[in-house]
Formats: structure tokens, sequence, C-alpha cells
DNA sequence: TCCATACTTCAATAATCCTAGAATTATTGG
DNA sequence: CCAATAATTCTAGGATTATTGAAGTATGGA
């Protein structure tokens, strides 16, 4: 995942819509929801919800389908676990030993959390 | 972590200038930099950087402690991970399966991304 | 105390983002 | 083909953000 990509998904998830929308799609699996679905559980406009809607497909975080006259919209799992493990190896860059946790399939600043090591 | 905090922090890491002290100060370690060296190796003036640093710390990603006559900045490992955690949490929301993984201790959607159950 | 260093704050401008309404496009049913 | 439904695009505005240079604040040494 390139830092253009990065970038551009944490600006779309830094918006309170968007990050609803974004949650809300998780939750609906493949199947995804249709924009005027969006836009009514999200209380926006159609106009805005389709701003936002587009916002978020710039970035990659979610992608649309038409499906007679809907456009239904789902999340990008792919992107969301990329840009996890791109937050991931920044966070745990140049801290070698929980990096070795990654390397063994634990999970990294999580475990920071957990109270050892950093902090 | 409360949705407040959370936008707040992809707002915070949405800006390049910003992504890329956040990096720098994370391998840096809790040691941390001072914000003339931060606003040297980003190749941004002093204005600059301290602008993007107020705004870091308001997001509560990183911190800031004053050394003599240098104020220093660290990372905040802890509100790195929240918002990683934050995001499995939101990514495996309604995918009962993966989510047990979480609770085994693997990872989340970063197993997604290895070609299993989703996508 | 005076000066230099290390930053921050202020003020003004430029740029980007968000919202809202009107107009437009695509699809289906009568 | 026409009307209705489902969305998007266009345009204009107001609101935030970002950048810059000048001025201000805190610290330490001569």
């Amino acid at each position: 995942m390139d830092e253009r990509q990065v970038l551009s998904s944490f600006a779309a998830l830094s918006q309170e819509t968007r990050l609803a929308i974004v949650r809300a799609l998780v939750v609906a699996g493949p199947e995804g929801l249709a924009a005027g679905v969006i836009a009514e559980r999200m209380g926006v406009s159609a106009t805005n919800a389709s701003f936002h809607l587009k916002e978020l497909e710039r970035s990659g975080l979610i992608s649309q389908r038409r499906e007679s006259r809907s456009i239904i919209y789902s999340a990008s799992y792919e992107a969301l676990a990329d840009l996890i493990k791109f937050l991931m190896e920044d966070c745990c860059a140049g801290h070698p030993a929980i990096r070795g946790n990654v390397e063994r399939g634990d999970d990294c600043c999580i475990a920071a959390d957990k109270g050892d090591v950093i902090a």
C-alpha cells in the first residue's frame, strides 16, 4: 500500500459520516448496501451520501456495483486490512522485539497495550 | 477510545508532513525528537512544524516535554495501539469467525489478507 | 542584564473540504 | 415512449485547514 493511498484512506476515515458508512458496510458484509439505504441510515441527503461515498471509493476503502436501479456499495476488507497492516508496521518500526512478535503471528502494538516493553 | 478521538487521529494522520512526523517519532522511540530536529528532517519551517505538531498532540498521538531550551516530542504508542485496535474491531465487526481468531490472540483482518473466509 | 537559541503564537492568505439545491443520467415498469 | 425511481454531477456557499512571515515567550550562557 503506497503512501498516497494511506493518506487518502486516513482522510476518508476522518469524517464522521464516512466513518459511520464504513462501519455500516463492514457489518453489512459482501452483500453491501444501496446508496439510498446508506443515505437514509446516516440521516443525510442523497447528494451528501453520494459525495462521501465517492470520497470513500476514491480511497479504495469501498467499492460499488450496479444492481438494477440501485448502486450497491460494499467495504473492501483488503484495503482495510492493508491499512491496519501499514499502521502496525509503522507502529512497530524500530522496535525489533515487538516486530519479532508480529513475525511469530502475534499482534504488535496491541501487545504493547497489555503493558510491556514500551511505555 | 471514543469516536471523537478516532476521528481526530485519522485526520491527524491524513496529512503528509504529519504522517512523516509520526513515523519518525515512532522510530525515535521514547527519547523522542526536538521540534527543531523534526522541522529540519521534514524540510519545513519551524512555524509549519509547530502547527502540525500541535495538531498531532491535540489528537493524542504524540506528547511533548520541555528539555532545557528544546521541546521534545514523542509518539504515544498507547494511542497508536488504540487506533489499531479500533480499526481491527471495526474491520471484524459482524464477522464472528474472524473475531474468534482475535480472541484467541491471532490477528484479525490481517488473517483475511492471507486469503481466507472474506473477500 | 543582555543576547542568542528554540519554539510558539498571531494574522493574513491560499487551498481544500463539506453541504445544499437544481439539473442530469441510468434503469425499470406501464 | 413516458413517468417514476435511484443516484450522480454541477454550482455556489460557507467552513476548515495549511502555509508563510512577523512578532512574542521561555531558557540558558556571557
